[in-house]
DNA sequence: TCGCGTTAGTGACGCGTGTTACCTCACGCG
DNA sequence: CGCGTGAGGTAACACGCGTCACTAACGCGA
């Protein structure tokens, strides 16, 4: 096995450059109140830049600087794949938030209410932490947040006092809601994707509420079930709501995953889609333009999220005033399943 | 915001142990040949187990020592959604298996055929790469290897002179079209999941071809189409093939978001599934139990892919000899829409 | 000439670890 | 008694970087 060439040092860009490794050092952090004249700075840059030199990370962290690393905690069950279809992109996404700051991202699996977190700030060496997936019940997120340690959620947890950066479910239900209103249904029934310990379940199930009260139509809980991320969980919903016999002409779903189960119970009860009753999902997988019929949908920007959650990480690490939350608009994809027939693609 | 309290370092246990921190290394990194004795041995795990020591991950790697990274390359263009379904899980395996020794997983996404791979192992600092979603033509691998740099391909990549942990995607496809000609089929079609510039997608075509030729059937080039990983190209692939006009009367689909464009078509073109054409696919997604008809297919096992691929890279970082392909088992998941009727779970 | 402030830099230390070379005993043996 | 020898350990350096305290040179007014 060759052994690779040594990587330049600052050192070597001293001497190259002709001044001290001190100097090398202030000019490329661009130290505030350093006096580099303009012509040392310059030599400096360009003996970087020749020797194609990159600072060390193991040794800047270790004489006290940052660590370059920011942990991607995935905090969820293994049943929650539904959302996890959309991880590549947001990775993507944060990657290229972060990336630009010479931010790396490591990437911690652990199940929601595992005591872990803590020790992974504490011994392992991370400057930042983007969590991904909370419920309301998270623990061991009050220690971290009175650390002052910079974290951000992916997802919403109000009333925590961290910054969140998540897609406005509240507003992307409302919308789709809305939209099954416009096509002239009066009796919408409503299967949350999770369970309501979760927050994406609450939220979306708000923006259902909001759109009623709006329309000024009638809420009736014996519309109303919730489900557990997965087709399966759609399935039964959609059976104890059609066991309750209360009639209804449109569903408003708040997962695609679990819009599946739902279609799959109401074909197997006779209703025709959307001609008895009219759906509307919510995610926008990749599947859901190929179910027949085609599902009308919430579109989540996963690569963005990735994107401005990374953004705001490296805001709250250096300091700087982040908004509490940052919600990114979705938008309302109209297909065949909520009756306003713009047929397959 | 209050300092966290200082990690206790190697000369803390020193003290603490009545010893030096030479010693406290030599007893901790059970250093061969050295001569620590028994009871000084003993003081010294227990001082440092009192402490809840950890060793500085940046100090040893600035020492000479290994980084402890590892990183995931995730070397996919973002329409290959698709195999992205089993990211996460993948991610838990490989966490699993790395993180007994104390690994840690950076993810890095870098595009098809960019040149930064190299980059990545010069200037960032890791111990060894899982390379994941390859192709023939993948550039930039060749260099690295005979580097002697640790990598393990999670796919398979026959030829390249990487240890490789993959699904065995030829006796997969394989037992997916002998269940067909089980059920009495005689005319198999069969759409691929990407271009044969994949790997995987070559892979399984072999197994199809192998199936057709061990049970003496025809294989009927009209009868091939490729795809790109997405159900819209499905959709175009089994028009195509619809259109040749060559009688068929099964078709195995080489993943599962592909079929759902595939059966799309044939629902358009009016043939029944599974009565006049049976559908088999691969990948077994969440959602493939719940297409209409359930969908009959190959279950990959994504955790285990992630476990497996962890392993055999701490092997090839230790030194120590791995088998150059490591091929997992597959299962036939039989529903629906292969016309062996067990209908809807 | 002296004193003083400003500009442009530098020398040396510390971060926590692995490791090499060395040191000090006690002991056995000729 | 002299001397090797091995067991059990230690002092000190290197790794690459950030940073504090300090200085050399220079200008300028008195």
């Amino acid at each position: 096995m060759p052994k690779r060439p040594r990587m330049p040092t600052s050192a070597d860009v001293a001497a190259r450059a002709g001044v001290s490794r001190t100097t090398v050092s202030f000019v490329l952090n661009r130290r505030p109140g350093a006096q580099i004249s303009q012509a040392t700075r310059e030599r400096v840059l360009a003996a970087a830049r020749d020797l194609g030199y990159r600072p060390h990370p193991a040794a800047r962290h270790l004489a006290g600087g940052p660590t370059s690393l920011v942990s991607l905690v995935l905090r969820r069950t293994p049943d929650q794949v539904g959302g996890d279809a959309f991880l590549a992109e947001t990775v993507r996404g944060l990657s290229l938030g972060l990336g630009a700051d010479g931010y790396r991202i490591v990437i911690d699996p652990i199940a929601p209410n595992d005591g872990a977190m803590r020790d992974l700030v504490r011994t392992q060496h991370l400057d930042g932490i983007i969590l991904s997936g909370p419920r309301f019940d998270d623990v061991g997120l009050e220690g971290l947040v009175d650390d002052g340690f910079p974290i951000v959620v992916q997802g919403s947890l109000p009333g925590a006092p961290v910054p969140s950066v998540d897609v406005d479910n509240t507003a992307g239900a409302h919308s789709a809601v809305r939209h099954l209103v416009a096509q002239g249904r009066r009796r919408i029934a409503f299967v949350a994707n999770g369970p309501m310990d979760y927050t994406v379940a609450r939220l979306r199930r708000d923006g259902y509420r909001i759109a009623l009260a709006e329309t000024g139509m009638l809420a009736d809980d014996t519309l109303v079930a919730d489900a557990a991320f997965d087709a399966a969980s759609g399935r039964r919903a959609i059976d104890e709501i059609l066991s309750r016999g209360t009639p209804f002409d449109a569903v408003f779903v708040a997962s695609d995953v679990v819009a599946f189960g739902v279609i799959g119970g109401l074909v197997a009860a006779g209703r025709r889609v959307p001609d008895d009753v009219a759906i509307a999902g919510f995610d926008d997988i990749p599947l859901a333009a190929y179910l027949d019929p085609p599902l009308t949908t919430v579109r989540v920007p996963a690569f963005d999220l990735g994107l401005a959650a990374g953004r705001t990480l490296l805001d709250v690490i250096a300091g700087r005033r982040v908004p509490a939350r940052t919600l990114l608009p979705t938008e309302l994809i109209v297909r065949g399943s909520s009756g306003a027939g713009t047929g397959p693609p």
